[in-house]
RNA sequence: CGGGGUGUAGCGCAGCCAGGUUAGCGCGCGUGCUUUGGGAGCACGAGGCCGGCGGUUCGAAUCCGCCCACCCCGACCA
């Protein structure tokens, strides 16, 4: 493959859309081109760094024993109409009429299809389990597309789908399944953690996410450094770290706060931390005042409080709902002598002592405030963020705290789908029932997006060999050269001849342009063809990923590269 | 969907507030000569419905209105 301009477009300059690496440099290496918001072109390079990301999905795929199938990307609406989820899905998927004004979508996922093809193979418990996949483009009309391929509404995901008489099956595939895509993130040298996961929209009641730890991570993890605990942050357990309290008083002390609500401003007029205040989050649930209190340095989480409240109706109160609740004072609201409200204690305030509370009466507080002795905090639950400084409720190490980029997905659904779509087989006994399923997926352009967002540095794209386009970029210095240019041919076709297609750089062009896009686009080895070609017979070989680089023969330079592939990361 | 911002050559930007001949700059592109191991030099050149529609005006890239697109923050989604 031949660096022309059109194979290879190189930007110099930044794209002023790109904020974060990836985009950047995906779209500087002329691996892609934006098409529209969240939809990209994948060029040459771009689409052949794809197709490695694929190729180690389907192989491990296929070892777990998945078989590919293709399903359409445009789905009739009546499946979808079915499951519930044409109306479920809301604005978020693409939707289109054909000439008939029938209604169909483009499909975001593909549960619904899959299941009613594998139900009209009428099964028996004989033909289970079965584990079906395909690599598709899916749609998804977000709300905010974003950082490139991270989060487009068009993107590449590879999903499966399974199918077993019981729990104890589906178990056993979906710890395969589990087992393969760690291993998809191994071999596309992307450090990954397992987290517990919540279900949303998919259904279902057991998942996991795979997530690589990164700033630009959209989703936020909690894990441990000792053990291989992790969750997300919405469902994450913690033990606290027994962070909360102040000062201790025979007695609560009012004092005067004029003005002052927030947990940050009273902390600092009283000379202490956020560790000694008690905030108070109002919300309204089933037109009812719940006051919800959680230690000053964490955040309600409202996913917890949903379990603890037994629905997801209710909001944040606002201004104009409090005068419907005299009994909370905006701002000043605490545990102590609160009456006529349901309240809410984070598990961490049980036992505390030496609290500093809203008092209940506009611009004062309560100092040197104990539970159990001037309220009570029962029943508690866990209904706060966890901090950086918890403990994991496994083993007791630290918890950590990140911002993760999701890659992968795959849950537990159950009945969910099999039900709607009258996907049953015939047991053992003669009866029908529901089969039992698992979904998952995996995003194959984000895994693309993300190995570049981990493998970069200022000069460029550093490919791991797994996923890295081509293995190999030779760079001519002076193609007019005849020695230079038939060196770099039989040097093409010596790697031809052992299944190796390179990137040959014959423009002319000054050598430094050569250099900066070799590093920028980033193949795993370079080779520069130059002056010491003619004076000592050498090439130089530079391993992109630890910028080493030292003279071979030019004669020896097919075995130098492959010894050096082998050793490359 | 709420808030903010930006649309001017392939890319990055200036010009707009204070309307006035021919709309600039850098990179890239073409031609010629020189150069050839880390983004070369000189010379000449091509390339613009200034996002779209409408309005104000003698005159609009510039002022006003509507629309569209893209980006950021949030909400949403998983």
């Amino acid at each position: 493959m031949r660096f022309s301009r059109v194979t290879v477009p190189t930007l110099k300059e930044k794209p002023a859309e790109a904020q974060i690496p990836s985009h950047e440099l995906l779209l500087r290496a002329g691996m892609m081109r934006a098409v529209a918001a969240g939809i990209y072109t994948m060029l040459p390079l771009g689409a052949l760094a794809l197709q490695r990301v694929e190729d180690i999905v389907r192989r491990e795929m296929n070892a777990a024993g998945a078989l590919e199938v293709v399903l359409p990307t445009l789905h009739p609406a009546d499946p979808w109409m079915k499951s519930g989820r044409w109306h479920q899905y809301g604005p978020e998927m693409m939707r289109l009429g054909d000439r008939q004004g029938r209604d169909f979508c483009l499909g975001p996922t593909a549960e619904e299809l899959i299941t009613e093809a594998v139900a009209k193979t009428a099964p028996s418990y004989r033909d289970l389990p079965v584990n079906l996949y395909q690599i598709q483009t899916k749609f998804r009309d977000e709300t905010r597309p974003r950082f490139g391929l991270i989060r487009g509404r068009e993107f590449r995901m590879k999903d499966a789908y399974s199918f077993h008489v019981d729990e104890g099956d589906l178990d056993r595939t979906y710890d395969r399944m589990r087992q393969a895509y760690s291993s998809v993130a191994r071999g596309c040298s992307l450090p990954v953690r397992v987290v517990e996961a919540v279900t949303g929209l998919i259904g279902g009641d057991v998942s996991h996410e795979f997530m690589v730890v990164s700033g630009i991570g959209e989703d936020v993890l909690v894990y441990c450094g000792d053990c291989d605990y992790g969750a997300d942050a919405e469902l994450e357990s913690h033990s606290p770290g027994g962070m909360f309290g102040g000062t201790e008083a025979a007695a609560p002390q009012e004092v005067h706060t004029p003005g002052l609500v927030s947990v940050e401003e009273v902390a600092s007029f009283l000379g202490t931390g956020p560790a000694s205040v008690t905030k108070c989050v109002l919300y309204v649930a089933g037109g009812e005042a719940v006051a919800v209190f959680v230690p000053g340095y964490r955040e309600v989480s409202e996913t917890k409080l949903a379990r603890v409240l037994g629905t997801d109706e209710f909001h944040p109160m606002r201004e104009d709902e409090r005068e419907k609740f005299p009994a909370v004072t905006a701002g000043y609201t605490g545990p102590v002598g609160l009456e006529g409200v349901r309240t809410v204690f984070d598990l961490e305030i049980a036992g505390a002592r030496g609290l500093i509370c809203g008092a209940n009466r506009p611009d004062y507080h309560l100092g040197g405030v104990e539970e159990g002795r001037d309220f009570a905090a029962e029943p508690a639950f866990d209904v706060a963020t966890a901090v950086q400084g918890d403990a994991c409720v496994r083993c007791g190490g630290e918890l950590r705290i990140a911002r993760g980029i999701e890659i992968g997905h795959i849950f537990k659904l159950g009945v969910k789908y099999s039900e709607a779509m009258g996907a049953s087989f015939t047991d053992r006994d003669g009866k029908d029932k529901p089969m039992i399923m698992g979904t998952y997926g995996i995003g194959t352009s984000r895994i693309l997006a993300t190995v570049v967002e981990q493998h970069h540095d200022d000069g460029g794209i550093k490919w791991p060999v797994s996923v890295a386009p081509l293995p190999v970029e030779v760079l001519v210095i002076s193609p007019g050269r005849r020695e230079q240019a038939e060196a770099a041919e039989r040097l093409t076709r010596a790697l031809a001849g052992r299944g190796m297609e390179i990137l040959v750089d014959d423009r002319e062009a000054s050598p430094g342009v050569k250099f900066n896009d070799a590093d920028l686009v980033g193949l795993p080895l370079q080779v520069v063809i130059g002056k010491k070609l003619d004076s000592d017979g050498t090439v130089d070989l530079k391993v992109r990923y630890t910028g080493e680089r030292r003279a071979v023969r030019v004669e020896l330079a097919v075995e130098e590269i492959e010894r050096a592939l082998e050793e490359a990361p």
